[in-house]
DNA sequence: GAGTTAAATGAACAATGTTCTTTTAACCAT
DNA sequence: ATGGTTAAAAGAACATTGTTCATTTAACTC
């Protein structure tokens, strides 16, 4: 459907011979299976993680597991069915227990946290997730739904927690986007005029890099702190 | 660097005869020049407009342009600056007035509406233009320049500034793509055993219905009047 | 006007996702 | 057990992508 870039001088992370498993299978169909439909979307998202969403080609996926490509196939349709089943496994483990036993701003801290940290593994599907109706009967609808009782029982207007809790969910999915870019990737060149800018990027660089923090992770910890004291505020003076 | 998706069996749109412009130009330098850089980009955002981010392909590019793809290498390094190319033309009508004659916070809000509104205008680029670098010395980073400079004339420290801003944009972006979504996205089905949630979104509903806002724009409104409220506050706290 | 530079074509190359054929083994009915 | 069907692997292609290189032609410059 797109592509996105590809170059064809940088042998990237596919030029590694990183396959685990090359035993110089003969052809035909082995006596034990190599593989299964869970265990390629598992490999796939093992190589996000290990090389960013580049991992996730199928010749990748293949030659990690010590196998032509086309013998994935015989498991999985295509791509998009196994980028769809690694979504499926990143975001079934967004956890919402923090509501149970602690305080409401707490507890969605907690909540945009881990749900930032499960998109961030695989950033190329966050566009497409955002702008697609969720199923209605999902696992998705039943966080929302935990997340709502919680923020209700709380004292919540019921009519404004919704609108709340996607204005998290867009500054939560507008963080993973800003994470899944390059740290530099705003560095300004030597000569530039904007000076007030290129002296705050070079005040951030020398204090962000004595903690070893990466800037998008600071933005969002700053971010999240600042919108949910504004949520907090918001609240208090509504009741 | 890295490939989403290709298909070999569906022509999509690049198999669609939409060249504006075939000539059978011979061989060798014309007399009056095709191309220029402006006009490549130009053309890139008129087709990730009309047919979503697979639209911005350099084949994609040269042949609406009546053109071979290695023409472009002309005036353009690459895909790579294309999108950014885009991703100036697109940033650069957002205005940055308000920061002349309002205070930090106000003008803050006015940039983030104004930023917003010039990415829903065009809402395939977001994913593609968010993660990809700036060029150094452009009109983004002009704009930052702006709004880093109003904030610390007003008092910021010169280290947290750009992590703000940051925290803000993604904000922005999020909300962006929020806005391309469909209003009836998490539509709860009926027999969901989502009450919680279902009930929440038949009071939002009702609420927003009165005034004839999107639920989107609620979201944002909320959430950026809550950012801010939180920004300023960390702002008091620190000195 | 000669030499250099610039802008186009045309032909390749590497890498990707995918499909098709072939080979071998598992599974299953008789 | 035996023959037929199905399943799972290899292997060889193909289409499409971004990109580079050589070639051709015209513009620009001294």
């Amino acid at each position: 459907m797109t592509t996105i870039e590809q170059s064809a001088e940088a042998p990237a992370v596919s030029a590694g011979s990183d396959a685990f498993d090359a035993p110089k299978r003969r052809v035909g169909r082995p006596r034990k299976n190599v593989l299964s439909r869970q265990l390629i979307i598992e490999t796939g998202l093992t190589l996000i993680d290990e090389h960013g969403v580049e991992g996730a080609g199928m010749r990748s996926v293949a030659k990690r597991l010590g196998v032509r490509p086309s013998a994935l196939y015989n498991h999985v349709s295509g791509q998009a069915e196994l980028i769809a089943g690694v979504r499926e496994l990143v975001s079934d483990r967004i956890p919402t227990e923090a509501f149970d036993h602690l305080p409401w701003d707490e507890a969605l801290t907690e909540w945009a946290k881990v749900y930032r940290r499960a998109f961030v593994a695989h950033p190329s599907t966050i566009a497409l997730l955002a702008v697609v109706p969720i199923e209605g009967a999902g696992a998705t609808t039943l966080m929302y739904d935990r997340v709502v009782d919680a923020l209700v029982r709380a004292g919540w207007d019921t009519s404004k927690v919704l609108v709340a809790i996607v204005a998290l969910e867009s500054f939560i999915l507008g963080s993973a986007l800003d994470a899944a870019a390059p740290d530099d990737m705003m560095k300004p060149s030597d000569d530039s005029a904007a000076v007030a800018f290129a002296e705050a990027y070079r005040a951030r660089e020398s204090a962000l890099g004595a903690r070893e923090t990466r800037p998008a992770d600071a933005s969002f910890e700053l971010g999240l702190r600042a919108m949910v004291a504004g949520l907090k505020a918001e609240f208090d003076a509504s009741r």
